[in-house]
Parts: structure tokens; C-alpha cells; sequence
DNA sequence: ATGTCTTAAGTTTTAAGA
């Protein structure tokens, strides 16, 4: 099974590029986060006509947004509320036969990282902790389950061009890294991407649009994840952040991220 | 401190979020 999971900063803005990765990574599913649609604007069907009928849709008016688009059937969705806000942060949906697919979109966080002064940072603090929570109690390391999205978070040290400048910054403080840490033990789930691309080796998934050349500067920061639960461990075959994707004509600032399991 | 992009509001420009 081959899944994608990509932040395309507006689905309507960007249908060609999409309908574009398909073709060209014919993934079993695909997620998007920050799609900023409503369900009822949302491409449901250019998608559908390319192959990927079965679609979970949740969105809101200019924001947030997320969507899983799959080739296989789907059964038992879910798109939970978090921290009390109806924003359209998370679709979960077991492929028949298959694994339970969650599809997350973190809050960023704002610019400051002091939830006594940031509401922004605070929520991004509460959000992670509902999600330990949630995961912990409602579901089981024991099942199949994929865990995908823009978790806004760079835990590792060569997931970032520079650990030193990017402690104090948001994306890549210790007490973030230490809350999607314990999200990461709540259903013990495994970095499928760390995996295949070794902790040593530098890897990221979002360069800023601020950059005068993203790609020749590369301050990039891997902030979009690919986890699984350990039954699914010993499937992972293949994974890579397609940054092609990011050089790609009114392209969204953050590249698709590909992992390929055997299930 | 700065840079760029998207959506929405409501009118040709501003604000918010990332």
C-alpha cells in the first residue's frame, strides 16, 4: 500500500498539482491538509474521475481542512472535535480490509512560544495533549493504524537546517518535541520515515515562501509525518519527501511525503 | 525585523493566519 500525505495550502487553488502527484505516484490514498474549502466546494469530483472515488471530507471557510482520497473502499470514519473547535483537524477512516488512516492538521502555534502570552501556542499545546489522550484511551497499539499529517513539528535535530537557531522558534522547541513525544507513546507509534531515511541524515518537508531560493538556501523544516503502529512495523518498504513537489509552478510550501508497507 | 502566499471581506485595499 502506497500512502501520501500532503499540506496543499488551498485543494482549489492547486487541483492541477494534485490530480499531478496521482498521476505520477499513483498513491492508494492520499491525505491533504489546509485544503481551506468547504465539503461542498471541495473537488470531490475531478478527484473521483482520476480514480480516487472513496473520499472523507471535513472543511471550514479559509481554513484548516483535511481530507483522505483512496482507490480501496472506506469504512468507519471519523472526524473528531478538538479542543471544543469545530475547525477541521483530523479525519480518521479504516480502509476496508485494511488499516485505520488518521489525518491530522496541528495547529501552527503563532510566533511565540509562551502559551502565557501566545493563545496560539497555547492551543497547539492543548490540541497535542487531547491528542495523547484521545489515542491512549481509544485506541490500541495492537491494531494496524497509519498515522499522517502536518503535525507542525520538527522533532529531530537534522529535521531542521539549523537546531541551534530554530530552539527558540516555533516548530522546534523542546516543549513541543516533548508533547509530540508523548503523542508518539500513546498508541506506540513508529516514525515510518525515520525508518527508511536515517536520524543522521538531514530530511524536511516545508520550505518558507519567504526565501528569495528555497531550494539553494534549504532552511527547510520537516514538519509533515508518516507514522504506524507496530503491527505494521516490519511492512515498511519504501519512504521519501517528493521535494520536486516544492519547485513546482504556484506550488504549496510544503512537499508531499511518500511511504510505501507491505500489510 | 524581514520576507510570501492564501482567503475573506467587500471593493481596489486591508486583515488574519501560516
Amino acid at each position: 500500500m502506497r500512502i501520501v500525505t500532503w499540506n496543499i495550502n488551498s485543494v482549489r487553488l492547486r487541483l492541477p498539482l494534485v490530480l499531478r502527484l496521482l498521476q505520477e505516484m499513483q498513491p492508494d490514498v492520499l491525505c491533504l491538509q489546509e485544503t481551506k474549502a468547504l465539503v461542498d466546494v471541495f473537488p470531490t469530483g475531478p478527484l473521483a474521475e482520476a480514480g480516487w472515488s472513496h473520499q472523507l471530507v471535513a472543511g471550514m471557510k479559509g481554513y484548516n481542512g483535511v481530507a483522505i482520497l483512496s482507490r480501496l473502499p472506506i469504512e468507519e470514519t471519523v472526524s473528531r472535535e478538538f479542543c471544543g473547535r469545530t475547525d477541521a483537524r483530523h479525519v480518521a477512516a479504516r480502509i476496508d480490509g485494511g488499516p485505520e488512516v488518521h489525518n491530522f492538521y496541528v495547529p501552527a502555534g503563532g510566533d511565540v512560544p509562551d502559551p502565557a502570552v501566545n493563545d496560539k501556542f497555547a492551543h497547539k499545546l492543548d490540541f497535542l495533549a487531547e491528542m495523547t489522550q484521545w489515542l491512549g484511551t481509544e485506541r490500541s497499539p495492537d491494531h494496524p493504524m497509519i498515522l499522517v499529517g502536518d503535525l507542525n513539528i520538527a522533532p529531530l535535530e537534522t529535521d531542521v537546517w539549523s537546531h541551534k537557531q530554530l530552539l527558540n522558534v516555533v516548530s522546534h522547541t523542546p516543549v513541543e518535541v516533548e508533547a509530540l513525544d508523548k503523542v508518539q507513546a500513546s498508541a506506540g507509534w513508529i516514525d515510518a520515515v525515520r525508518k527508511i531515511v536515517p536520524p543522521e541524515e538531514r530530511l524536511y518537508s516545508w520550505w518558507s515562501y519567504r526565501a528569495k531560493d528555497w531550494s539553494a538556501a534549504d532552511k527547510g523544516r520537516r514538519l509533515d509525518h508518516v507514522w504506524v503502529t507496530p503491527p505494521l512495523d516490519g511492512g515498511i518498504r519504501h519512504a521519501e519527501v517528493i521535494r520536486d513537489a516544492r519547485g513546482w509552478e504556484k506550488a504549496s510550501d510544503h512537499a508531499p511525503v511518500v511511504v510505501d508497507l507491505d500489510l
